[in-house]
Parts: structure tokens; sequence; C-alpha cells
DNA sequence: TCAAAAGTGTTAGCATTACACCCATGC
DNA sequence: GCATGGGTGTAATGCTAACACTTTTGA
């Protein structure tokens, strides 16, 4: 499970420390084995929740590929089925659990050296992530229910890696129709910010949830 | 494994008739367990070979979606990486092999009632081909080295399953720069049309191949 | 009054769409 | 000469990208 997340404007994934070989003392992405009556997506949320004690619910959550090569995992032929979720804004704290020995949040794009095949992963859910944004407007789900524009901004910017204009920006967002009025906010100094909530959540048709 | 190919101007999809239980008798996806030293990829297309005896190799290959509810097999907890190809040129003949009592090309847009969860299968492949059509040039991989531009629309017409204009069509092909003149063709009545083969052949990053 | 952050419009270039007639051949 | 299929251009519209200054607040 890739699980990502957005704090101080920075996009943030969660990883595991193995405590068991192979790959002892590595950072990975949390993961195992499905049960025998779940889905594969429940598989995937259980063990993200066993192993670094997260109590959120996903605000997104879908396959993203199926990683099978023989020779990945030195004990055997083992296929993972990576998802990729989104958590609510923030990172909370997260410790070990289950067969881990520690859990942390990274900065996607500059993770420590990952466990198996488990960079190739990380690569692939941050490519999709990114293009998922243009079209499943999963902006939003890094963010709470009422939130700026320079805000929603940030999380572009954080995702993509990229600066965005301003006023295009605004602009793009706006003529969605999909963001309506909520308030003002001062945050300290500077111009107070126009709130916005979205009027209608439209899921998008990948999501497991 | 959905395999794909072009014949006639419909796009056209390749079935198994199971002979064993459960469903026999029923049109299904080719398809079977991994081995244990083949990739994925390897083993979708070894189980197409051994069930249709098509001798040919795809121009392209992808992973396409795992799907592993429970309950999806009678059987037991059964998990399929589903794969998509794309073969050349026409459907040649196939017959069965393996534990299969039949092989066929099927219209892909009307498709028989299908196996298991088969047609949720067959929609998302159908769905994927017909995205990964505007930034992965795959059209080409349903052809023949030579073609003419009427060919090539037709491809598009058809993994679409709408019409196109004649003239923006070419307009776009044209502007991309990958095709270079190749002689002329006639084909019976009517004035001949230019051929074309593509002058590089770029491989969209997806692909397994 | 200064620093910090939020907000605001216009223009040029490019891509997309709609649309109708002529051309070359076989019979 | 006619039926068949291949080929061609233009105008309107919408979208994208570039770009700089004003407003509101706290200190």
């Amino acid at each position: 499970m890739v699980a990502f997340a957005m704090h101080k404007g920075q996009l943030h994934i969660l990883l595991v420390r193995r405590g068991l070989e192979p790959h002892s003392q590595s950072w990975a992405l949390p993961g195992g084995f499905v049960q025998h009556e779940e889905t594969l997506a429940a598989a995937a949320l259980r063990e993200l929740r066993e192993e670094t004690s997260v109590a959120l619910s996903p605000n997104h959550l879908e396959q993203l590929y199926t990683f099978g090569n023989p020779g990945r995992d030195p004990r055997g032929r083992i296929v993972s089925v990576a998802h990729m979720a989104v958590l609510p804004h923030g990172t909370p704290a997260v410790h070990a659990g289950g067969s881990t020995v520690g859990a942390a949040w990274f900065v996607a794009h500059d993770p420590p050296p990952l466990a198996f095949d488990h960079a190739d992963i990380l690569a692939r859910a941050i490519r999709r992530l990114q293009t998922r944004l243009e079209y499943a407007n999963l902006a939003f789900e890094f963010l709470p229910e009422h939130f700026t524009l320079p805000e929603l901004q940030e999380v572009y910017e954080a995702i993509l890696n990229q600066k965005l204009d301003k006023r295009n920006f605004r602009k793009r967002i706006l003529s969605q129709g999909l963001l309506e009025p909520a308030g003002e906010r001062r945050n300290g100094v500077g111009r107070p910010a126009q709130v916005y909530r979205r009027t209608k959540r439209v899921k998008y048709p990948g999501s497991a949830l």
C-alpha cells in the first residue's frame, strides 16, 4: 500500500521499518497477505492499519499495478497487488505494529532506500497520482472539508513537483463550478483568504471505496 | 488475456469455449495459472497460445487490472491478473487446445455471455484501449507495416465505436510527423490510396514487450 | 509604513471542430 | 459516364499560457 498524505506543503508517504528477514531494518511499503474472505483492497487497507496504526479512513483508494516478477522476493514467488490511498490532510503520529519495528512519514519525492522492488512501486504510484490529478479531481481528497485556493494550489504543486501560475490555476479550478464559498480565514499576517468547500463530491469511477 | 485484433473494420477479441466445470461450454477469456519461473505477462501469453493456438506475437502487451474478489470463482480464491494484447492485422484461424473445446473470434463490442466475471474484464480492456489510443499511438499496432490513412481511420473508428471526420483525422495524424509515404495502392475500384509506414516505432512505456 | 499573503484580466498562440467539393480509377 | 473510394482547405471557436499590479491584513 502506498499511502499518501499532505503535510506542510509536501507530499508524504507512510513507510514501515521491517523487523524480519529478508531486508530486516530496511524501510518498506506496508503490506501483507490477503485473507480468504476479503477483497484485495480491504487486505491492503487492513495491512496498512495493522502495521502503522493509522486510524484514518482514506478518502481515495485504488488498485495501482500488480508486481509479480519471479525473484522479486527471496522467500519465493510472491505476487503483490499494489494499491494507493489518499489519506485526509495531515500526517498523524504513527507507530509500528505487527512484525514491523517502525513506522514513519517520508517526503514522497525523496524516500529512503526501500526493500524489494518497492522503489518501483512508489515511482509508479507517484506517476499515477500525477495523471489522476488532472481528470479525477484527486487534490480535494488531500484537504479537509474547508480550504482556501492557495492551499489547493499547494497540493497540486507538491504532487506535480512544479510551480503553477496563480491566476491560471484559480481560473481553471473555479470554472469547474465544483466549489462554493464558505467564509473567510485569517492566517496571521496577510490578507484573509476566501474559504471554499465542494458543492458535490463526485467519486472517481476507478475508486475502490 | 484479452487479445484484440482488427478484421473487416471491426474490433475482434479471441475467446475460448470451456471444456471443464465450472461454466463448462461457456465462452471465456483464455487464461490459466502462472508457472514458477515466468513473469505474469509471459504466463498470459503462454496461456493464450496454448488455448487458442495463435502463433502470432502481439505487437503490444500490457497489464490491465487484477481481479480478486472472493467468490468470483466457485473453485476457491482465484486472483486473476488480467492482461491485454494487440495482435497483428487479421483474425487467423484458431483452434482449441489445452482443456478448451473451442476457440473463436468475436466482435469486441458484441460478445457472447462470458463465464465468471470475464465480462467485467472485457469492458475494462475496451475502455483502456480507447484511452490508450489517444496518447500511445496504439492504432498502428493493429495494422501491417504498410497501410493507408483510410485503413488507419477505420481502426480508430472501430475502437472508439464512432465515426470521425476524415479531414480532421488526416490533419491530426499527419501533423504528428510519424509517417512517411511508401508508394500507392489500388484496391479495385476508386482512386488509389497513398500508402504510409511509420518512420520510427516509439514503444509506449507501459508496454510489457 | 512595511512585509506578507490573497486576489484580479487581458492578450496571443494554438488546437479543435464543423463543413462540401474535386480527383483518380474500374467497370 | 458513372459509381466508388481517396484526397483536399478555411473559418470560428475554445483552450492554454504568459504576464504585473492592487488589496487587505498584522506587526
